[in-house]
DNA sequence: CGTCCACAGGAATGACGGGCGG
DNA sequence: CCGCCCGTCATTCCTGTGGACG
């Protein structure tokens, strides 16, 4: 098929009205069955406009719950009413999965109040001390929302949260409350006790969405993204169900529908088919693969594929033990020094946070305890990105 | 009921490159 | 330009542990 001619589909497809709207950093104005949570959220947030320090709020749950959608909604509607009221709210937004330091969270914090400040090079606590300086030159109420907060602190400790929750007692002309929020449902056993207590003054809990709430949330979207008629019977549904398969994510849910739409819109469908979704699934897959393989260490892709050779081999799933001599193996073969054991067993933990992999802690009694591992995507996909890497094709083999 | 396997994963330390402030 | 501090990756050394086996 010639490249004009995909253009050219698209361009005369009747398919997509506004695809934005399927995108993931869309807020709409309308989030089916979280209105409950903005109720809460929103009077917890009110008295900030009363001049008094909204409570800390601490929120939970899994990916695709609308805890993000949730909070930005909320904080906008704050923002937009405190202007008209005269009232001096900032908000701040950080994710510390992106922002991933202590130094780069408050790098963030300190450009939210105007504040510029240098990649590294300066310590922390200087950084500390701009912003605090920053803000109490803006005289504002700031609402720090710190998304994803469980990977800062298992990276980091929790001693930002520490500093950032006694901050009120520095600040004399300014105020600051904070948004925690976090996907890992036990993230409150490993907080210090203080910190636990201070941050979490209010906490609330997102439910997972089910494969009805699901078809909710993406007819409502797909009414404005898709033009009308374009969608077969199955199609909503189906992404609902897959999603739902995923502890019941609707960000992975409006990724399929999306993507669905796009492939179709490529190929000069007049419809969006359950093929279509599908296809979308195997296509996110991938390329959630392939941009983590692509950005990961070279050892870690020796690492995977190791894991990959293992599962093809045996029957059962190996054990970091087995990973470790294959993956010596392979440092052997391709002429590569190989790094120690414990590096290798953190190698591991780093694929299974990416998703990449699934591994479990379990003890054969008097055979040892150890980590087994299960490749988490589709072999298939594996195979793919690994061949894309003219250093690593035929590692596989 | 104690032992002991096969690891998990914490702590300390070091090498290294980037980007300051002076 | 230098010295300094940073984050990142890696090594070394280490203590901790669930449960089948004897």
């Amino acid at each position: 098929m010639e490249l004009e001619d995909i253009f050219l589909r698209v361009i005369k497809s009747g398919i997509f009205r506004n695809r934005d709207i399927l995108k993931p950093d869309y807020i709409p104005d309308k989030l089916p069955h979280r209105e409950r949570e903005i109720r809460k959220l929103g009077g917890i947030l009110a008295p900030v406009l009363k001049g008094s320090r909204p409570s800390n709020v601490f929120i939970y749950g899994l990916t695709g719950t609308g805890k993000t959608a949730v909070t930005k909604y909320v904080t906008r509607k704050l923002v937009e009413t405190a202007k008209k009221f005269n009232v001096n709210v900032k908000v701040a937004y950080v994710n510390t999965r992106q922002s991933d330091t202590p130094y780069r969270v408050l790098m963030e914090l300190a450009e939210s109040v105007g504040v510029k400040v240098p990649f590294t090079g300066i310590p922390a606590a200087e950084v500390y001390r701009r912003f605090i300086r920053g803000l109490e030159n803006l005289g504002a109420t700031l609402i720090v929302i710190l998304d994803e907060i469980d990977y800062l602190v298992k990276k980091h400790g929790d001693d930002i949260l520490y500093r950032l929750s006694r901050t009120n007692e520095i600040l004399s002309n300014s105020e600051i409350s904070m948004i925690g929020i976090t996907n890992d449902v036990r993230f409150s056993e490993i907080l210090d006790p203080r910190i636990k207590s201070s941050l979490g003054e209010v906490e609330m809990v997102f439910p997972p969405y089910d494969a009805v709430q699901l078809e909710d949330i993406l007819s409502e979207r797909a009414k404005k993204a898709f033009y009308e008629d374009t969608l077969d019977d199955g199609v909503i549904p189906l992404c609902a169900a897959l999603a739902a398969k995923e502890h019941g994510d609707a960000r992975k849910a409006l990724d399929l529908l999306r993507v669905a739409g796009e492939l179709a819109e490529q190929e000069g469908a007049r419809k969006v088919t359950i093929d279509h979704v599908w296809k979308a699934r195997d296509e996110l897959e991938k390329d959630k693969v392939s941009e983590i393989v692509r950005t990961m260490p070279f050892h870690g892709k020796l690492v995977l594929a190791s894991i990959y050779r293992l599962q093809m081999r045996k029957t059962s799933p190996p054990t970091t033990g087995e990973i470790y001599s294959e993956y010596r193996a392979l440092c052997e073969r391709m002429d590569t020094a190989s790094l120690t054991y414990r590096r290798i067993s953190d190698i591991i933990n780093e694929l299974d946070t990416l998703g990449l992999i699934e591994a479990q802690i379990v003890s054969r009694g008097r055979y040892g305890r150890t980590k087994i591992v299960k490749l988490n995507v589709q072999p298939k996909i594996i195979e793919e990105v690994m061949l894309e890497d003219r250093y690593l094709e035929g590692i596989l083999q």
